[in-house]
DNA sequence: GTAATCATAT
């Protein structure tokens, strides 16, 4: 019933709403995708929503509620809302706590707005029993790490220390992940050491991001050190561990290796799933070696494992680079047939015609992709723009440039 | 209410 008055909101939605359950607003956070180009925002249905609930006379204010529903605009990346839910929330007279609090300044971590995040979390202690608890540290440790403050995460873990709250392995693995993201494996050493004065031990998720951070900075024999280290411990590597040696070896160029992690895979029965042909098939692709491409998408389809967007990224940009365009509509009729042309593959395809020259093709699948609702976005018009520069077509740029300033203008009036 | 694996451009 959730789903149907979604669907043909703002129509149905006022004959269904007695049946709609509190409980339920939980439910809309599966149905918050990407909006279509140019209709209404899913966020503001969504709040409209939680209003109707919040008028009817059977309703009553609830924590957990309110719990959900900051959640979900955290996952939706809606944080525009946010402040309207908390103000609910007091209007309500219900009193936050610090799981709401946290949950409040994850919306913002989230929606990259970092700034409001640390404003609530500086403010939080003004109400009564709110105090930064494991859970709020670590979200704040990862809202700094996602926007590159290291110095800041450092701080603040600093002060969680201090305060007495005792960092969770997620706290650790959390600091991991950011710094090594980051190529600062002094400060991963440093974060390793705290864990042994503390008695913590690395689990799975420690060994794997370890696995990743060095894969990501090429380092091969540090990554093949951590993939040792997880043995040593008795630990058994999972699907994470063994795609992210894939990765790395595939970056790397070495397909050797890559193959034999994969063999390793098959003998031991780890399913072969989409993100690990995806993952052979962006390595196979990036390195030009188009046979070995099709011949994993090929297998992928005849196991049966359903590609994504990414699969047909994947694809689109090998192909663009080492000068195979005329795949390109072969491949867009694919993933048009799997429902998973959105606007990253468009991106993909505008760039591979671009990159040949084609713009007649490039404009048509620009055109294609507004009249089937995939927003162009950053990435589509830097790729527009840049290709008319370089071929001096400043008139068309200019154009594309204006296009795009109204479409942000438009993102702001939301 | 916290964590790790895949994609598009410069």
């Amino acid at each position: 019933m959730i789903a149907q008055c979604w669907r043909s909101w703002p129509g149905l939605i006022d004959a269904c709403v007695d049946e709609i359950v509190v409980h339920d607003l939980c439910r809309f956070a599966m149905l918050l995708k990407p909006r279509p180009w140019g209709t209404a925002v899913n966020g503001v249905a969504l709040w409209q929503v939680f209003e109707l609930v919040r008028a009817q006379e059977w309703y009553t204010a609830d924590l957990s509620t309110y719990l959900k529903l900051l959640t979900m605009l955290a996952k939706a990346k809606q944080a525009a809302e946010a402040s309207n839910v908390f103000d609910c929330l007091l209007e309500d007279k219900l009193r936050p706590t610090t799981a709401i609090f946290t949950a409040l300044l994850t919306v913002f971590t989230q929606s990259n707005q970092f700034k409001k995040a640390l404003e609530i979390f500086e403010s939080m202690r003004l109400y009564e029993g709110c105090v930064p608890d494991k859970y709020t540290y670590t979200a704040m440790i990862k809202g700094c790490c996602e926007a590159g403050l290291y110095v800041q995460a450092r701080k603040i873990f600093d002060e969680m220390m201090i305060e007495g709250v005792k960092p969770s392995i997620v706290t650790y693995n959390i600091l991991i992940h950011g710094y090594g993201k980051a190529g600062l494996f002094r400060e991963v050493e440093r974060v390793l050491s705290t864990m042994e004065a503390n008695n913590v031990a690395p689990d799975t998720v420690t060994w794997n991001t370890l696995i990743r951070v060095f894969g990501l900075n090429c380092k091969i024999p540090e990554m093949e050190q951590a993939y040792e280290g997880l043995l040593r411990q008795g630990l058994q590597p999972d699907m994470v561990t063994l795609n992210s040696l894939i990765s790395a070896y595939g970056t790397a160029g070495l397909f050797e290796k890559m193959e034999s992690v994969t063999q390793y895979m098959q003998r031991y029965n780890y399913p072969m799933t989409r993100i690990t042909y995806n993952i052979i098939m962006e390595a196979y692709g990036r390195a030009g070696m188009v046979d070995q491409m099709e011949e994993t998408w090929k297998r992928m389809k005849a196991e049966f494992v359903k590609p994504n967007s990414s699969t047909f990224c994947s694809m689109l940009s090998a192909y663009g680079r080492h000068g195979y365009w005329h795949n390109v509509e072969k491949v867009m009729r694919q993933a048009r047939y799997f429902d998973a042309a959105d606007t990253a593959v468009y991106n993909a395809a505008i760039d591979a015609f671009q990159r040949a020259q084609n713009f007649e093709d490039m404009e048509k699948i620009f055109e294609e992709m507004k009249l089937k609702g995939h927003a162009p976005d950053d990435v589509t018009y830097s790729i527009l723009i840049g290709a008319y520069e370089r071929i001096r077509r400043v008139d068309k740029a200019r154009d594309l440039q204006e296009e795009w300033n109204g479409s942000v203008k438009e993102c702001e009036a939301e």
